[in-house]
DNA sequence: ATCAACGTTTAT
DNA sequence: ATAAACGTTGAT
């Protein structure tokens, strides 16, 4: 009788149909009143995040909805979501708004993690009214957070008044018990099946009020701190043993407690009671403050499917955790922050599936990364002899030890192309701290990359120092790491930043990251981008990328350091982000073989912005410092050339290669009097160029800084004529004619 | 307007 | 208690 998804005697058109068909009594026959029962609050429907891992896929075809549906050739009555497409985390409707303000999600424009929280928009699983927290007036009662689902919670209201929760919580789906369900695995993942049953069917709460917390401290249990953080990175299973699951809830629930107190302090700032605190309560001030930060995070809905997360440090608050691999790794003992809310495990998992949306097309290779670093066992990456030791029981020095042996390992393993290592470097790379910034309420928008902000690096990771567990610190300071990490790969660095939350800091220093190649990557991702950001390169490759607008669009304004970025091989569409965005320091810029950039586009590309902004010489085009321009293989002609003229002043080296629509003309324009490119040129590549002429070679001679001149495979350019450009110009500087049709100055070096 | 599917109601 | 149905919402 089950619903058997897999069922083979699935029939739609015959006994089933037969049990119930159209023919209804229609008790609620007119529009069905919206009103809950109990309560006043009109519901409003949830809807897909669209972002989690089951409302990416694709229907299954199979399943018992499936097989309902039209296009899968069933009569379409169920009306039902494909199992494996049931959303982990429903939303609130964009239209949903304040009752109070008729206002929706603003958690957008607040930055402070709390006023964020209550600036979005909360539904309460009793009364299903939906409000901005921000928006009540007097806080008689706190509200009961709902973790398990986005911007969820009981309001101070209804929790005040002891109402219990519904038995089925907003966004509950009967279809998520059955087999294939995603929500259904995350839900059982959660408890691990060992819920009790007097809280079966309720969603979890995160306890939010000192009234209603459980007391417990009895354990005196003290959360790790970071310098013990490596002591909980063992694998995740370890806290699902039923001992390390009490633990943990206690630990949880002494969190609480401590956040609580936190929040009562907050809002009665007595300053004699503060002096009361005692020392303990004060030491973990900082940390209280992140937890509720972490709290406020959790409520966002985007919490669950961004990549942002908890961290378990003091002196991590400020950064957040950058790092999924380092989190996975890092997190999972009962210190972390996140252990307040029940349920850690599921939201753990919740937050891996989710970072999938990240990663998009590289979806393996990342879980793959990420699998590895969650589950030390498996740890490939492991040398034998350290699998045989409790890797993660270890501490302090030993993981730094081992640590080594493990990048001396990686390191053999060297091997294949550079692009695709680059590709699964960056792609492996830990995530980098992302903050939704989306309302609650604002629908997800098609392009993600505009939910995240992605806070740079600091100049310099803190902390100064490997913390270790006896208190004491390692001899060696970050400078004599760094001086150590710049001698690995950043696959290698990626690798390390595994190794502990200290070591995640520091392999992201931009110093060792100022350059990244990502050419040839056949998909750039958000986590790549991401990734790219919190490292700040100066140089730049995304040559043959499929990078899109947006994501160069967004990459590039927030990459002011920037001074050479090569998008050769990209589309056009893609480049034109270059139209707008700003990139300052920019000096150098590869655009060859741009499909469809010719003369309009470059138009486009060079004109000074029509909108004057703040800050923007609106004369100049943002191109306007560049010094370093190639533009192989483009189809291009004078039109272009002499836009270059005008809007590059600084133009250095120019390369032309295979631009077969350049011709003499367009060399007299690079060369006429009062061109700047006249002065300042310096290196020419007209290789390919095969409409050029012997012409040209007389006008390049106007041309008093050139030091090097290419012309190889240049049809119509005899090899006397270069022969005489050589001797002409021996009056201002010595050249000679190295290989076929180079001329390069002497006692200066080649660039290429 | 169309489509997907949420969440309640009804049948079993 | 569970499966099926379906009115209606929400997104496009």
């Amino acid at each position: 009788m089950a619903l058997s998804p897999d069922d083979e005697d699935y029939d739609t058109s015959q006994s089933r149909a037969s049990a119930r068909l159209k023919p209804r009594p229609a008790p609620s026959s007119g529009p069905k009143l919206l009103v809950h029962k109990s309560t006043s609050g009109a519901r409003r429907r949830r809807t897909r995040c669209r972002k989690c891992e089951a409302c990416l896929r694709s229907e299954c075809g199979e399943c018992h909805f499936c097989k309902d549906m039209k296009k899968f050739g069933g009569p379409g009555r169920m009306k039902q979501s494909c199992i494996k497409r049931q959303c982990i985390a429903p939303v609130l409707p964009h239209t949903a708004v304040c009752k109070i303000c008729g206002e929706a999600g603003k958690e957008d424009n607040v930055v402070d993690e709390a006023e964020k929280f209550n600036a979005s928009l909360m539904e309460c699983s009793i009364c299903n009214e939906i409000l901005h927290p921000g928006c009540l007036k007097v806080e008689e009662s706190e509200g009961l957070i709902n973790d398990e689902l986005p911007n969820c919670w009981e309001c101070p209201k209804c929790n005040q008044e002891g109402k219990t929760g519904k038995k089925r919580g907003p966004g509950f789906k009967f279809a998520s018990n059955l087999p294939g369900s995603l929500l259904k695995e995350f839900k059982e993942g959660e408890d691990g099946g060992r819920r009790k049953s007097e809280d079966l069917g309720r969603p979890k709460m995160e306890e939010y009020h000192p009234n209603r917390r459980k007391s417990d401290d009895g354990l005196g249990l003290k959360r790790r701190k970071e310098k013990d953080l490596p002591m909980d990175m063992g694998p995740r299973k370890k806290l699902r043993g039923g001992k390390d699951d009490k633990l943990q809830k206690r630990k949880e629930e002494d969190v609480t407690q401590a956040t609580v107190k936190e929040k009562k302090r907050k809002t009665s700032p007595n300053s004699e009671e503060s002096n009361k605190v005692n020392h303990l309560e004060r030491s973990e001030h900082a940390e209280r403050i992140e937890r509720i930060r972490q709290m406020m995070k959790r409520v966002n809905r985007n919490e669950a499917t961004s990549s942002s997360s908890s961290s378990n440090s003091d002196s991590d608050s400020s950064s957040g955790s950058e790092s999924s691999l380092q989190r996975s790794a890092g997190s999972s003992g009962g210190s972390s922050p996140r252990s307040i809310v029940k349920g850690d495990n599921q939201r753990s998992k919740l937050r891996r599936l989710s970072n999938d949306i990240f990663s998009e097309e590289d979806d393996e290779e990342e879980d793959e990364d990420e699998e590895n670093a969650r589950n030390t066992k498996t740890n490939s990456l492991l040398a034998s002899k350290d699998r045989e030791n409790n890797y993660y029981g270890l501490r302090g020095e030993n993981i730094q030890k081992n640590s080594f042996r493990t990048v001396e390992v990686s390191l053999k393993k060297k091997n294949g192309p550079s692009s695709q290592l680059c590709h699964k470097v960056l792609g492996g790379l830990p995530r980098p701290q992302i903050l939704s910034k989306l309302p609650v309420q604002s629908p997800p928008k098609p392009f993600q990359m505009e939910r995240h902000v992605v806070r740079p690096p600091p100049d310099s990771p803190e902390p100064d120092s490997l913390p270790l567990d006896s208190g004491s610190e390692h001899v060696m300071q970050r400078e004599v790491w760094l001086a150590i990490f710049r001698y690995l790969s950043h696959k290698d660095l990626c690798i390390c930043m595994r190794v502990c939350k200290t070591w995640s800091k520091w392999c992201c220093d931009k110093r060792l990251w100022t350059t990244i190649n990502l050419s040839g990557c056949r998909s750039i991702t958000p986590t790549m981008l991401s990734g790219i950001i919190r490292r700040q390169p100066t140089m730049l490759d995304l040559s043959w990328t499929n990078i899109s607008k947006k994501q160069l669009s967004w990459l590039i304004n927030k990459l002011q350091n920037l001074k050479i970025l090569a998008l050769a091989g990209c589309i056009w569409s893609a480049i034109s982000a270059l139209c707008t965005a700003s990139c300052p320091l920019l000096r150098m810029l590869d655009l060859s073989w741009v499909v469809d950039l010719k003369d309009s586009q470059m138009r486009e590309l060079l004109s000074p912005p029509t909108d004057c902004r703040v800050g923007q010489n609106h004369n100049q085009s943002k191109l306007w410092n560049l010094t370093e321009f190639h533009l192989a293989g483009l189809d291009i002609t004078d039109l272009s050339l002499g836009l270059m003229t005008r809007h590059m002043p600084m133009l250095n080296k120019l390369d032309l290669r295979q631009c077969t629509n350049v011709t003499d003309q367009s060399i007299a324009l690079l060369t006429a009097a009062g061109s700047s490119t006249r002065e300042t040129l310096t290196e020419i590549n007209l290789s390919g160029c095969h409409r050029i002429t012997d012409q040209c070679l007389l006008l390049l001679k106007h041309c008093p800084n050139l030091t090097q001149i290419e012309l190889q495979d240049c049809k119509l350019i005899t090899a006397q004529a270069c022969q005489q450009l050589v001797e002409g110009l021996a009056a201002v500087a010595p050249f000679e004619l190295s290989k076929e049709k180079i001329l390069k100055r002497r006692s200066l070096q080649l660039t290429k």
